[in-house]
DNA sequence: GTCCCGGTGG
DNA sequence: CCACCGGGAC
């Protein structure tokens, strides 16, 4: 059994799916998957970027921080933070052991620091649960803290080259446009979504995994949200999407964006950022603090839910620092 | 300056 | 649903 391509292998056999596989059993359809497949192999085999996490030169940690950081940031900006950390901590283990005040700094700009501190538990979990060794499955893995259904099947397929479905963003936005001509919207994936990347996932397994990593890469640097390149994409030819007229390109998301300024992300990161910059130990007066921020009410509340999130301490007077432990 | 982008957990 | 961070595009 495959079922490794369906996370989600506790709910109904998905076959009367309704709308989206209903009509998808056309017999020239696994000649046009077969075809994307191809296209999409070579063109990956002399496009792909070089990220150093990339074509066996880590180990199964270092691919799991490595999608943990670009969770929510561009891989440009991650490859020096992945490079760095895992010099200094190259394996769950280290990372366990390692001051959460270091781990905090190490971070840096890479934005929702909760993340770093989910990566230590995680780390944590590994050394002392699995013997330092990432577990193998994806059940496993999702129990893991920080690890949701994106990076599980990530590394499943990257990491242990397993045959399973991975959605994200990119993905979802190839697929769609490729073989349903449409943009994808919305927030979480549909179970169409799910469907439709579970039914043109190649049969073998290498194939897989270059489809997988092919896919996103041409999401992310080619088959992007607003301007495609489609005079230059391997598989126009193949695409619904732009033999339709790229109907709806770019059109919005429905997911409710944030604002910035102002908010309790942008005091969050002020305080922070002040206390990165103190020397390793040192604490920050609650006068310093007061600086920080006009709206004394706002500061309050965001720096008791920093407390709360486990990124700072508070001393008896009040003054701050990043966590000890 | 304004707007847009994203995976996880609660 | 919605909070969470930065930076890039414009």
């Amino acid at each position: 059994m495959n079922d490794t391509a369906q996370p989600h292998s506790d709910q109904r056999p998905r076959r009367s799916r309704g709308t989206l596989l209903a009509r998808t059993p056309v017999p020239e359809d696994a000649a046009v998957h077969d075809d994307v497949a191809l296209r999409l192999a070579a063109w990956w085999e002399s496009n792909a970027r070089d990220l150093p996490w990339r074509f066996g030169r880590t180990t199964p940690w270092g691919v799991l921080v490595s999608e943990v950081m670009s969770q929510q940031t561009q891989m440009s900006r991650v490859v020096p933070y992945w490079t760095d950390w895992m010099a200094r901590w190259p394996d769950a283990r280290a990372l366990a052991d390692a001051p959460k005040a270091d781990v905090i700094t190490a971070w840096g700009r890479l934005g929702y620091p909760r993340r770093a501190l989910r990566l230590q538990e995680c780390a944590q979990v590994v050394a002392r649960d699995y013997a330092d060794e990432l577990p193998r499955t994806y059940d496993q893995l999702t129990g893991l803290p920080g690890i949701g259904d994106y990076t599980a099947s990530a590394v499943m397929s990257f990491a242990f080259g397993e045959r399973i479905a991975v959605i994200d963003t990119n993905i979802r936005r190839v697929l769609s446009r490729v073989f349903l001509g449409a943009e994808s919207l919305g927030g979480a994936a549909s179970p169409a979504e799910r469907a439709l990347a579970a039914h043109v996932l190649p049969e073998a397994v290498r194939d897989s995994v270059t489809w997988n990593q092919s896919v996103m890469e041409l999401g992310a640097v080619m088959c992007t949200a607003k301007s495609p390149m489609c005079e230059v994409c391997p598989i126009a030819h193949d695409c619904r999407f732009l033999k339709l007229g790229r109907p709806g390109l770019g059109e919005r998301r429905t997911r409710p964006r944030q604002r910035f300024q102002g908010t309790d992300r942008q005091v969050r990161g002020l305080v922070l950022a002040a206390l990165r910059g103190l020397p390793a130990g040192a604490t920050l007066a609650r006068s310093d603090a007061e600086a920080l921020w006009k709206d004394k009410a706002q500061l309050a509340a965001c720096i008791a839910s920093l407390d709360d999130d486990g990124l700072i301490e508070m001393t008896e007077d009040g003054a701050l620092r990043l966590p000890q432990g």
